[in-house]
DNA sequence: GTCTATAGTTCGATAGAC
DNA sequence: GTCTATCGAACTATAGAC
């Protein structure tokens, strides 16, 4: 008898969804160049051929990804900006960006695209997703230039904490920094990077 | 006659800074996984074979320009804490680390280094050499913990809009973007990252 | 100190069966 | 819709000559 269970036969726009969720994550970990079809494919519980021939491409993959990683920015970003409760808009977006992290892989698939700005083909998509976040908390949550900054910029410790997985370390001076990046709920953020 | 000038026979010393400074360059570029030995072979000068030879493996080159990279954020740090001119330690940090664009590869490499924070070999030394940062700047610059952060979010920025590349686009709303990144000399930015 | 040659591996992509 | 098998390219690392 195998161990395996049986593969399951998917409609092909369920099969993309869940191939690019594992892409998301192995990108994630280990960059555009680091991550391999295979891993994706593991991770995806189908065979590796099977990656390449639903998207034509690694290349395409890891553009569709980044895609969908800015898509679900402005999703999030939307939401909060529209909600309207007794918070400012500022931290209203604040929020809705740590809840990013909850989904693995996001946030760390576009520190990997917005580090890869010289390549061809990955650096236009990178600059475009990267100004229409701008271009977002600018003129629909209405924020100026230099708030605007300020916001991208908090965004980006975030991203390099988690990425160096600061939060899952026992030194105190890294727990504080954590603390500090995510505006002061070191369990919080711990929580949604464990997920 | 070849049209190949003789390569020149360098003290090992020296050699191992050709090879380092070439070799930060290109992983800047390209990130780890995306360089390859031949790449920053010939970014030295020199065959693929002699930069294996000379540093083991890509892996020990690779944590040795990210060692050099933080060593010079340090000694750039240091030098402006103990400048004590007219302006604040924060705007002498600032300017310290502007600087440092125009040392093409340093802190795109380190950028690499960050993301790469799962990585059993690299990211020890990705949250050592960051928190060797943090605590320079919180310590020896004696910055509160939210001001450090907020200084190294700036940075974070600065690395991200540099990787991009937005300082050599076109569009106005990614120039208003890099002005406000490096607090407002858009000029200069660019006259250092063209090198 | 530096090169050429190459071994050994890994990976993306294609072909073709079911 | 999905797999197995495999090709060909690219890459790190080693061996050995000069």
């Amino acid at each position: 008898m195998s161990t395996m269970e049986t593969r399951q036969r998917l409609p092909a726009a369920e099969r993309r969804e869940s191939i690019l969720a594992a892409a998301s994550v192995v990108f994630g970990d280990r960059g555009y160049a680091g991550a391999t079809t295979d891993q994706i494919a593991t991770a995806a519980g189908i065979s590796q051929a099977y990656v390449v021939r639903t998207f034509g491409s690694k290349e395409t993959l890891f553009v569709e990804v980044a895609r969908r990683a800015v898509g679900r920015i402005e999703t999030a970003f939307r939401s909060a900006i529209s909600a309207d409760d007794d918070r400012t808009v500022v931290q209203r977006l604040g929020q809705a960006y740590l809840d990013l992290i909850a989904d693995r892989g996001i946030l760390l698939s576009l520190l990997h695209i917005f580090s890869l700005g010289n390549d061809p083909a990955i650096g236009p998509v990178g600059r475009e997703g990267f100004l229409t976040i701008y271009r977002l908390i600018r003129d629909e949550a209405g924020l100026p230039p230099e708030e605007a900054s300020r916001f991208l910029a908090e965004g980006m410790l975030i991203n390099t904490v988690l990425a160096l997985q600061l939060h899952d370390s026992d030194d105190p001076d890294a727990l504080e920094l954590v603390t500090q990046a995510c505006g002061g709920d070191l369990g919080r953020f711990r929580a949604l990077a464990a997920g």
